[in-house]
Parts: structure tokens; sequence; C-alpha cells
DNA sequence: GTGCCACCTCAAGTTAACTTGAGGTCAAGC
DNA sequence: GCTTGACCTCAAGTTAACTTGAGGTGGCAC
């Protein structure tokens, strides 16, 4: 397949060109050359903007991601890197599922303020006592 | 139970006085007095910071929290918000569960570099698949 | 061959959620 | 009564992940 200009990227894959620059910058992605000044991207570049938009919305950083895509990384920590990592999201699914059922409860609920709502509370404090130590971890980001 | 003053607070909650007192301005939490200058809280005030950083994980801004505390909200609009949140949030589960296999997968595989691992790749774009459809949404926060 | 326009670079601005710092104050201990 | 230390206020700084703006450029349509 051809190569696609950045035009063309930032289109099919939703990102801002700005974006895709500031993510060259980083190391994120590569462009395979240019055309005129236009950079030019090799269409693998698609699925690579997809597996970085998944792995944000999993909470990694830019340079964590940046991180994993370098070759030649030492195993053992990356491995350990990688579990943790693991184990963070699985504390953070718990969390978002008990926050998902009170916001359930709280939208089928007839209290006057849903925070003040008992059952809510409930639904909530049970799930915080399940969290993390401290650390409270996680989350945040919307594209408008 | 006699009223906490801010040090108190920081200590028990593990938020810092200087977030305590970052909340208070936004209008998510009230001091109910001052002992001398300090500010003193009631005691309940541990519940509902244990509620703030819940929610505050779920993804929540300190914006939004603040409007679900407020009392007297147009009940049907919010509830649609609710509703719209929690189905977000289960979008998120969704995502989060397919990075935390693939991570999982990854921490036990032998390919060199993780993100060029088939297995991984294919676990993770079949997650972004099921996603939404525009607006990768959510994550992210680390606290030192 | 000459516009035009989409792209380029580089610096500065933006937003959320806080933290840090400078300069001030008060209650308590000595 | 004076020092001290923990708190106070208010402004400015911080970080991540981008966006915006100013000033420049090169290929393509005419």
């Amino acid at each position: 397949m051809r190569d696609l200009d950045i035009s063309e990227v930032a289109q099919r894959s939703g990102v801002p060109a700005s974006a895709l620059r500031f993510y060259e910058e980083k190391g994120l992605i590569v462009s395979v050359g240019r055309r005129g000044l236009r950079r030019t991207f090799d269409p693998e570049i698609l699925d690579r903007l997809a597996l970085i938009a998944l792995a944000r919305s999993a909470g990694f950083t830019l340079e964590e991601i940046a991180g994993m895509f370098a070759p030649g990384k030492r195993p053992n920590i990356d491995r350990k890197l990688l579990t943790n990592k693991a184990e963070e999201l699985e504390r953070t699914i718990r969390k978002l599922s008990a926050m998902r059922d009170g916001l359930l409860h709280a939208a089928a609920c007839p209290a006057p303020s849903h925070f003040e709502c008992p059952t809510f509370q409930r639904l909530l404090t049970a799930a915080s006592r399940t969290g993390a130590k401290r650390k409270p971890s996680v989350l945040k980001n919307k594209r408008k």
C-alpha cells in the first residue's frame, strides 16, 4: 500500500496532525519520509496509533508507551513492570465496577441528592475499602 | 465526636492540607469553623473525602463531583448524566480488561518487544474495536 | 511563472489538579 | 511578654498532553 501523508493519517485515525507531530517528536511514531515538506507514514502507523490510544485509555503515559515500543529493553524489569501494571488495572477495574453500580443505582434511586443516598454510599465506600493502600492511582482524560 | 482540625484530617485521610484547602475553595468540602486560624472539620469529612477519591478514580473531574454533591439539582438531567457516565465506565472497564489480559500475556510471552508480539497485538486491537466510536475517553493520574 | 494552500518549525498558551513560596498571624509554652 | 511553629492567604509554579499562532515554504493548478 502507498505511504500516507499526514493529513490522511489524521483523517483515518482521528488523531490531529498536531498530535501526530507531537508523537513523532516524543518518539512514539516515525515518519518514513517527506513529500515536499509533508511527512509521509507507513500505513502500519494506523495500527500503532490504535494501540497508543488503547494504552492511553488504560492509563499509561506517553513516556511509558514509548518505553514499551522501544526495542531491546531489559526483559526482566519489563515483565515485572507489566504485571504490576496489570495488577493496578485489576484494582482500577474493581473500583470502576463499583462506581458503575453506584451510578446505576443512583439513576434509579428516589433520594434527592444522589451522593446522599445511603445505598449509594454503601456501594461506594465498600468499593473504596477494596482499593489500593495509598495511591488513588489512575484515570482522567476527555477529548473535545 | 470532636471536630477535627485540618492536620488531623490530612493525616487520617491521606489528603494533604493544601489539597483540602483547594477542595474547600472549589466547594467540594466545607470547614465548620476555625480554631484560631485553623480550619476545623466535621469528622464526616473523612467519608466525603473517601467518596471524592473514589469518584476521581472513576474519572470524574472535581467540577463534576462538586455538581453531584450540590443539593437541588434537576433530577432528570442528573439521571441521564449518571447513566451516561455508567455506560462510559462500562466501555472503559472492557478496555481495561483487554489491556490487563494483554499485559499478563506479554509478561509471560517470549517475544523480544512486547508490543510486537502478535498475540498481544491481537488481544489489544480486538479490544479497541469493541470500544466507543470516536472519543478515546478516560483515564490518567498518578500520585507521587 | 505565480498564487495558493496545506503543510512546516518553534515558541508560547491551555487545562486540571494541585504544590510551592513568600510574607503574615495566632495560641501555647516558657 | 516573647518566641515558636503550625496554620493562614494569595500568587505563581508544575506536569502531561496537546493546541494555537506567527512566520516560512514548496508542489500543484492555472
